[in-house]
DNA sequence: TGTACATCAGTGAACGCGCGTTCACTGATGTAC
DNA sequence: TGTACATCAGTGAACGCGCGTTCACTGATGTAC
């Protein structure tokens, strides 16, 4: 990488940074690339070099925020040892919510209002939307497998809803998934969301003592209802 | 009501009304008093007569939107026998997420994203908040007394990280909320959000069939789990 | 019932601000021979 | 190693737009006697 390309990095860089302080300062709509380029001390015309228009910058910052949160849930997942299922979708669980909590706005980014003007080129977020949750259903899956993983008869009925085949990757080939599997994995994503959400927007402060313990006791319960020993 | 009341009224409906508008158009973050003189076909500052400022408006809006959601859970809870506590719950809340669909933006104000620059005076649309939630917290409670609601070991746990005692008002007189039923309450409430969230931005589009009957066979297995028959 | 006054709705002009984007350009950095 | 050229980063000026809010004002509606 020359000289030139590091440069130009490092203000590709420097250009979502900062857009993510804006972001955490004024909500994620307010993205602005006049406060930015003032913020750089750089005039206006000069983020066009990086990023062609807002919308191209916003898409970035969309898709580093799916990235960092699949690469997040990927390093708890492996922290822990392969065979013991539930500790690993435990382990990914909780970093989740942390991640969430620690990058509030990301996390608005791609799970909460729409930016105002904005249209997502979905060929472009929706593989990276879907990585974050492949970590779980991967999880799953092999939880499943191994029979460590007990669906309630309610689980099987509710996985005929579910109107998609996915497929994993194993062993460098891609397998069908079976159906409860997805439904399971989409049960547990509202769950966390939803709880996530009203801890981010303060709905539960004045009711709930410590939000992380409660977190992590709903999904204990969770898990272990499907036969999870966590 | 004087004449000239009566056409103030209609006027502070009005621009409520375009505003719902502009919302649905282009999201909660962009309600503007510009855009809504022009649709009225008025000037600007004659809108100044009617809210004294743009947070007001958005306030009057989040009152709004809270009432409206709480007299359609009232009456979805009254269109049920009132000892058929399982059903009447399920009506309440098979009736939020109707809501939810029908009002998206009025959802996202109050469930979504803080508006950038916006700032509730909570003291107005806290107890607009609570009204809502008490529909649901008031069954619950009545469901319990009647021995319908069956807590089960887990919920009990939870019910212990509960950081506030709620009050009902039970025949005129204000009742200290058993601990459990505030965390069922809640726990309700963030499955519900979190699914309604998931449907309302898209993200389940690709995976659930039919949303509103994988949201009421979730619910109804919720239940049915706290010994609630619908 | 008529008159005098107070109240209110609405206007046009202005203030001061920020926004995304385009354009023609200067000057520095890198590349080919 | 030196020169000629192409590439790229960044600038200042401008375009056209929308925003919330204040002000002094006109004219219509309502009220008190």
């Amino acid at each position: 990488m020359s000289r030139r390309e590091k440069l130009r990095q490092i203000m590709l860089d420097d250009i979502k940074q900062v857009a993510r302080q804006q972001m955490a300062e004024n909500g994620t709509a307010t993205i602005s690339l006049s406060a930015i380029a003032r913020a750089l001390e750089v005039s206006q015309p000069a983020l066009y070099r990086y990023y062609p228009s807002r919308d191209d910058l916003i898409t970035a910052l969309i898709l580093d925020a799916y990235n960092d949160l699949a690469d997040t849930e990927a390093a708890a997942d492996s922290s822990q040892p392969s065979e013991y299922y539930g500790r690993r979708l435990m382990a990914v669980i909780l970093a989740i919510r942390e991640w969430a909590v620690a990058h509030p706005l990301d996390f608005q980014l791609i799970y909460g209002n729409p930016i105002p003007g904005y249209h997502a080129p979905e060929a472009e977020t929706m593989p990276a939307a879907r990585r974050g949750f492949a970590v779980i259903l991967r999880i799953l899956y092999q939880a499943l497998l191994a029979g460590a993983l007990k669906p309630r008869p309610s689980d099987l009925e509710q996985a005929a809803r579910m109107s998609t085949r996915l497929q994993v990757e194993e062993n460098g080939q891609a397998i069908d998934l079976p159906q409860v599997v997805l439904y399971i994995g989409v049960a547990g994503w509202y769950q966390t969301n939803g709880l996530i959400m009203l801890e981010l927007f303060n709905h539960t402060r004045a009711l709930i003592a410590d939000p992380g313990a409660f977190y992590q006791a709903e999904m204990e319960n969770l898990l272990n209802s499907l036969g999870l020993e966590t």
